[in-house]
DNA sequence: CGAACTCGTTGGATATCCCAACGATAGGGC
DNA sequence: GCCCTATCGTTGGGATATCCAACGAGTTCG
């Protein structure tokens, strides 16, 4: 066993590897292209699924409160919902009490492409868990869960 | 309690939030974060840092082998040995045996900057996992782990 | 010897992130 | 009422990360 006060460069590589940093980035890419992957076959990107998704649960939404929910920069959320609306997913309305900001609503496509959606990102996130049993899913989901509500609180 | 088998696309933002996929994503991008600032004061990003101590581990080592442990393109490999033979932390020399090949290899310099920032890596994790006990983060790196080794196996 | 492969490298495409500005609008304090 | 500050959507520019395709040089194997 070597030492963990004085880091050894030599096992830098194992170190890193065993980091939580580094294994959690890539069990997240790989969750990444697994959902890309099944969602593509409905001409969506990650971000524009997810935008399309938040859209339809918060009913009207800001784009605003979009990028902020979903941490994503508010001039890429521009570009997300021009790509969705030109393709008749979403609907940008003015919003009727504030003149700044648009109510951003789901089409009736938009909402047929999303339930179809739905079940291909479950079964993406289905595969990225296989390994685990049902219990270590729930366990895996607490703790991650909990370190991302510390992180946004 | 909303139906599993039927997708509820009014709720399908909850349904993200909570899915695993999403969850590792935001995790993962908080660490690269705080990882990314902590060895930044040794002039290092991720990448090179990881390359740095991969290539401290492995001794002699070729692109190819590094670009496959650390799953990043060749491409980028290029980019990241050029920013560290520069720094003067690597050196590429030919491969002995086979001349399509570099040896690339840690100088003294390069060692003494990983040693530092193996330091700051870890301050940096350990800040990822605080709101974890030290029993939660052991059940939380094992199963990263199972989810990691099925996926590069 | 020739075919298939690998290696390092280059080029290009795309996505994400960050910073800064702008006109239009809203809200609070005077 | 009027100003001051803040927010919203949008545009612009740039830095960075990731991925795919190709190429010449070199290796390996039939």
């Amino acid at each position: 066993m070597t030492s963990d006060l004085t880091p050894d460069p030599a096992s830098a590589l194992q170190h890193i590897q065993s980091l939580p940093t580094w294994l959690v980035g890539r069990v997240a890419a790989r969750g990444r292209g697994l959902v890309s992957d099944a969602i593509a076959a409905e001409g969506l990107k990650l971000m524009q699924h997810a935008v399309l998704a938040a859209t339809a649960e918060y009913g009207p939404v800001t784009q605003a409160d979009l990028s902020r929910r979903l941490s994503v920069d508010p001039k890429d959320m521009v570009g997300i919902l021009n790509h969705l609306q030109d393709e008749g997913l979403v609907l940008r309305s003015p919003h009727p009490s504030d003149r700044r900001k648009n109510a951003v609503t789901v089409t009736p496509a938009g909402t047929a492409v999303l339930t179809r959606c739905g079940a291909l990102a479950e079964a993406a996130n289905a595969e990225l868990l296989a390994p685990l049993t049902p219990d270590e899913r729930k366990q895996l989901m607490a703790l991650l869960t909990r370190l991302h509500e510390v992180a946004s609180a």
